[in-house]
DNA sequence: TACGCTAATGCAATCGATAACGCAATTCTT
DNA sequence: AAGAATTGCGTTATCGATTGCATTAGCGTA
């Protein structure tokens, strides 16, 4: 039972060669009709199933794609993932997944891993602790095409898929101040990270086109964790002349911020509105629902395995674009929709 | 720059045979350090990758898993994910994702896909709309090792891990009947999935035990959306004596009904308590955070990786376990607990 | 009848790495 | 010092499928 059938299975069974076997079981026009109907009969009698390592060594390519992600349960990256695998499988590609822990040498062994297997490609999304990068380039070196998204860096011949951070920064902002708040904190995310930098000078940006003060002291960094945007809704309120806003670069940060202020008697929208960012699902569950920048990660995941599709086709010459960028979402909600009227152009649900 | 270095290269760069760069590299006791120190370093020198294919063409093994859900991007999924990812990858394996969308014959493709592939072994929850299995025979036909986990059928000589529902079940509802209800509903999943079935049994036990009525017209079959769970609870409410207690088999589920109950005015817990299952993670970021019953995805995923590898040591000798049975674990929070003082046994976050 | 043509299939090399086997040269044994 | 053992490396077959290049048989034709 576990000898797996072979075209010299069915050959030695019907007294041919393997080659018209194989020839049978593609169709060659050189085949006989009646040979052919022999052979796919038997093969299904004996359970025949092609082995696609012997056709990738040949070929030298396997049909698969390597997909790297911090973590695969968060959920912006499994709807990545998700969007990836349900372009790249039509296509008769398999999906490889591969968790970085968001650790350098991890991603490094993980990189080296891929080529081995042979993958067709890759699709990343870099560790945060990046500081070297010359295993990425050895794979360009190879020749191999590889696809950023979402957490890139730019080098020759990489295509990344990503949204607008800074827009996302930006909209979010600009909504805020059209929600009549004056004083807008930013809760900044790793500053190494360029999303996180974007939505921060996005954030600037904003403020500058209202007219309003840049403060330093209304910019705290945190980490996406609940309790780091508690605290910094805690010190942001003790400084003098405090927020009326507070944009989060993450919607854990948010989530925290509102809890203590909700806590501390705050009342959200009225007297401070809060934005996040990544739609997390929670963001629209919640009883008091927070707004937050959508960053419609299927359709990243889309995006870049399309983006690979093509590239496989094209040679080396000139990549037309190096970079797509999709447009963010800001969605309203109750954390920041103050009932002034309706407001015009952010999508609210 | 596309050409791949292989040991023919590297043997014809030094004279010496592919052969001898193979034991070279492997640290064969019969090559010299000498020839050893020379591969190694123009191995390094010239980029040299070795090829997995080639090798698992020759081992007729290819160091694959095959990991196929309905969808990667659930919560529960994408952390059975994650822990099979993070028990197999260091032991040299790399895991292949598919998604069956619910849809059996996408589930026949995948897994026609997989054995093509020569993966090692399959680790399956399978499809919703199943009503043959004859695919998933032929996988054991072939000596394919296949584990299941969350949603299982039973066959010959596959191992299955998951949680153990009934018990779920029966949890949650004696947590209510202790809380004092005595009238409690159950929103049931879909009766053709095992799992589904063995909560609602469990429900129905702990009914029995605690020597309430089991009332038909109690128990309403919903799919896991916010939606249903809504209009269940509306549904509810409207029969001659009404429930004091929901337990939901899902959390969407328990979501929507809590989401009805309060806009009716209902007060939770004190009117009536709700319990759901699953543990998502919205379900204690909640104001009013919700009871659920935890599955613990990651150690399932675990489990199943470790099933997988215990599986391929031993040769086929009546596998010792046909099923791991992980327990649940209630976890009791706002939406149950009525504040008559601690409750001693389940776990409140 | 002999030659060319075509249809149908066989032969053998190939992809990259490994491993059993063989062989020459060196080292060890007693 | 002769045979035995060991060292170091080459030869060749192999995994399963594909493919360019024969080869064979049958047929038509000059």
């Amino acid at each position: 039972m576990a000898h797996k059938t072979t075209i010299y299975d069915i050959a030695k069974k019907l007294g041919i060669t393997a080659a018209t076997v194989s020839r049978a079981l593609n169709d060659h026009p050189r085949i006989s009709e009646a040979t052919k109907k022999m052979v796919m009969s038997t093969a299904r009698e004996m359970n025949y199933v092609p082995n696609k390592l012997a056709l990738a060594l040949k070929n030298g390519k396997s049909t698969n794609v390597g997909v790297v992600v911090p973590f695969i349960n968060r959920h912006f990256f499994s709807n990545v993932i998700r969007g990836i695998e349900e372009e790249l499988y039509p296509k008769g590609y398999n999906v490889i997944i591969c968790q970085t822990h968001d650790e350098e040498q991890r991603e490094r062994d993980i990189i080296q891993n891929l080529m081995n297997s042979q993958v067709e490609g890759i699709i990343i999304s870099i560790a945060r602790t990046n500081t070297k990068f010359d295993h990425l380039e050895q794979v360009l070196k190879k020749g191999l095409p590889m696809v950023f998204f979402d957490r890139k860096r730019d080098m020759e011949g990489v295509v990344s898929v990503a949204i607008d951070d800074f827009q996302g920064g930006y909209d979010a902002t600009m909504h805020l101040v059209k929600q009549g708040c004056r004083t807008i904190a930013h809760l900044r995310g790793d500053r190494t990270l360029e999303i996180y930098w974007e939505r921060f000078k996005g954030y600037q940006q904003a403020l500058k086109d209202s007219g309003l003060a840049y403060r330093e002291e209304l910019v705290l960094d945190i980490t996406s964790v609940e309790e780091e945007g508690l605290r910094a809704a805690q010190r942001l309120m003790a400084v003098e002349n405090p927020p009326d806003a507070i944009f989060s670069s993450s919607d854990y940060g948010a989530l925290g911020a509102i809890k203590w202020l909700v806590q501390k008697g705050y009342r959200i929208p009225d007297d401070i509105c809060v934005v996040g960012f990544s739609n997390e699902p929670f963001t629209q569950i919640m009883d008091l629902s927070i707004s937050s920048v959508d960053q419609s990660p299927m359709e990243m995941g889309r995006m870049a395995a399309r983006v690979f599709l093509d590239g496989t086709d094209v040679t080396d010459t000139a990549k037309t674009q190096k970079r797509v960028v999709l447009s963010p979402t800001l969605m309203v909600r109750d954390s920041s929709l103050r009932d002034s009227g309706p407001v015009p152009s952010p999508k609210v649900d």
